[in-house]
RNA sequence: GUGGGCGUAGCUCAGCUGGUGGUAGCACCGGGUUGUGGCCUCGGAGGUCGUGGGUUCAAGUCCCAUCGCUCACCCCA
């Protein structure tokens, strides 16, 4: 085999996409639940556009990016900014002042690869615009918790808030603050971060650090009143909704534009992937893009995360679909009627299916049980010169002589009935 | 960008200190059943041992290089 996929691009084989099918069918059945509208964007976008909305200075933005770059444009690494880049672009917000919104699709890090992190990823993301309630937030989550239990995965909830522009950058200032009296005693890593990105410290897996960071600064101790009552209605309603989470204050985002609310929901069971899902809201971000002065909160999941822990916490309940009839044809004869048949059956809405290699009855019937078949209609010549078939139910292993008389499309829908009648 | 691990059949893998590539499992094809699937049984097909070089009488095995995969760090949905 010469040619493969590039590194950190995976194809999904048919075993694998029924897994992806049930995901995301069980999510668009949820998001619908909540009143979400799906939408489908392009996966190009002006590179501005995440520059301007993930941040000049992120990695993300800097080296992490597929861009072709001398045409300014880049494959979306998340879905949030081109979601509202068309929310904004077609004045969605004036149809309705509170949209809410979904799409799921394809994503380009150009990272290192690693388990539950590819260059092409699939997220499910969801946006509501136009809503500053924190009964919203709480819905979201609520949401969020709905699906990942009806995939039958378990994952925790963990809820943060990190305050608006008039109360973080007074935290920030006093974080640095904490952090410069005890650099000496930082990782290495830390004390890079003090002067790139001091709130990533919060989540530094270094021993030392996380001892050293408890006792640092609150977050949540330092919002303004806003924000503060803001996060207390939304942890009452949580409450209210029955959602289990926890608090966590050291839970820190890497894009520049969240406000007030954040959240994740984690496993310990991906690695050293966390997340399933995250996000939070972005109260400036429309504005910022050039939109109207309008409020956001969204979050994303990651489709192949949610795979892998599917593979690793729920039994496979996943069966794989059957057909209806296999027809095993004996003879040219024979296999010319059966094709003609399949193809009746399949008019008639059932998944029908045959062998054309004229094997033996032997083979043919392995293929029918590979494929899961309800039933195997045989016919021969012995068959065509009598005119009727042999019907064999493949679970009871009973089978019953299937006149052949009439039109095809009479055969096929009396054949239909009877399949349809039966257990099989 | 940095560090570790691994490349043997379609898949999962044996292969000890160099001495003829596995009766291995799954999957595939065929026989046992002259026209009846799953279970069983017998047989079959399938490989440049990632690639290139080196050491050696002899390399899947040792050395070097290279490519690929993978996990982790950085970063982060």
């Amino acid at each position: 085999m010469k040619i493969k996929a590039i590194n950190g691009f995976k194809d999904i084989l048919p075993d694998a996409a029924l897994r992806w099918q049930h995901i995301e069918q069980t999510a668009r059945d949820i998001f619908e639940r909540f009143g979400m509208r799906e939408i489908r964007m392009p996966i190009l976008e002006k590179t501005e556009l995440f520059s301007r909305s993930i941040g000049e200075a992120t990695d993300i933005v800097e080296k992490e990016m597929y861009s072709f770059s001398d045409k300014g444009i880049t494959m979306r690494p998340e879905a949030t900014a081109s979601l509202l880049r068309a929310f904004i672009e077609h004045g969605l917000h004036v149809q309705q002042p509170v949209q809410r919104l979904y799409t799921i699709g394809p994503m380009f890090r150009h990272e290192r690869p690693q388990k539950g992190r590819l260059r092409q990823f699939h997220q499910m993301d969801v946006e509501i615009i136009g809503a500053t309630e924190p009964q919203v937030d709480a819905e979201l989550m609520a949401m969020g918790q709905m699906l990942l239990n009806s995939l039958g995965l378990k994952v925790s909830l963990e809820v943060n808030s990190l305050g608006c522009p008039d109360c973080r950058p007074g935290f920030r200032t006093q974080l640095i603050e904490y952090l410069e009296e005890r650099k000496d005693d930082l990782c290495e890593d830390c004390r890079r971060r003090l002067s790139t990105n001091p709130l990533r410290t919060l989540d530094c897996k270094s021993r030392g650090c996380k001892a050293l960071v408890k006792d640092a600064p609150s977050i949540l101790k330092s919002l303004c009143n806003a924000c503060n009552e803001h996060f207390a209605e939304v942890e009452h309603t949580l409450g209210l909704l029955g959602v289990t989470y926890s608090k966590n204050r050291f839970m820190v985002r890497g894009l520049d534009y969240y406000t007030r609310t954040t959240f994740e929901f984690i496993t310990g069971d991906l690695g050293a992937q966390a997340a399933v899902g995250a996000g939070g809201r972005y109260d400036g971000l429309i504005e910022q893009l050039g939109g109207p002065k309008l409020p956001g909160i969204g979050f994303a999941m990651g489709m192949e995360r949610i795979a892998l822990l599917m593979e690793q916490q729920v039994e496979n309940g996943i069966h794989k679909p059957s057909a209806d009839i296999f027809v095993a044809a004996l003879g040219a004869k024979a296999s010319e009627y059966g094709c003609v048949l399949v193809q009746n059956l399949r008019s008639l809405k059932l998944k029908a299916a045959m062998d054309y290699s004229g094997r033996s009855l032997k083979a043919q019937m392995k293929q029918a049980g590979r494929i899961n078949s309800r039933f195997t209609l045989i016919i021969g010549d012995n068959e065509l010169a009598e005119e009727k078939a042999v019907l064999r139910n493949m679970q009871t292993q009973e089978q019953v002589d299937f006149p052949l008389n009439g039109t095809g499309v009479e055969q096929a829908q009396r054949l239909a009935d009877y399949t349809e009648s039966s257990q099989g």
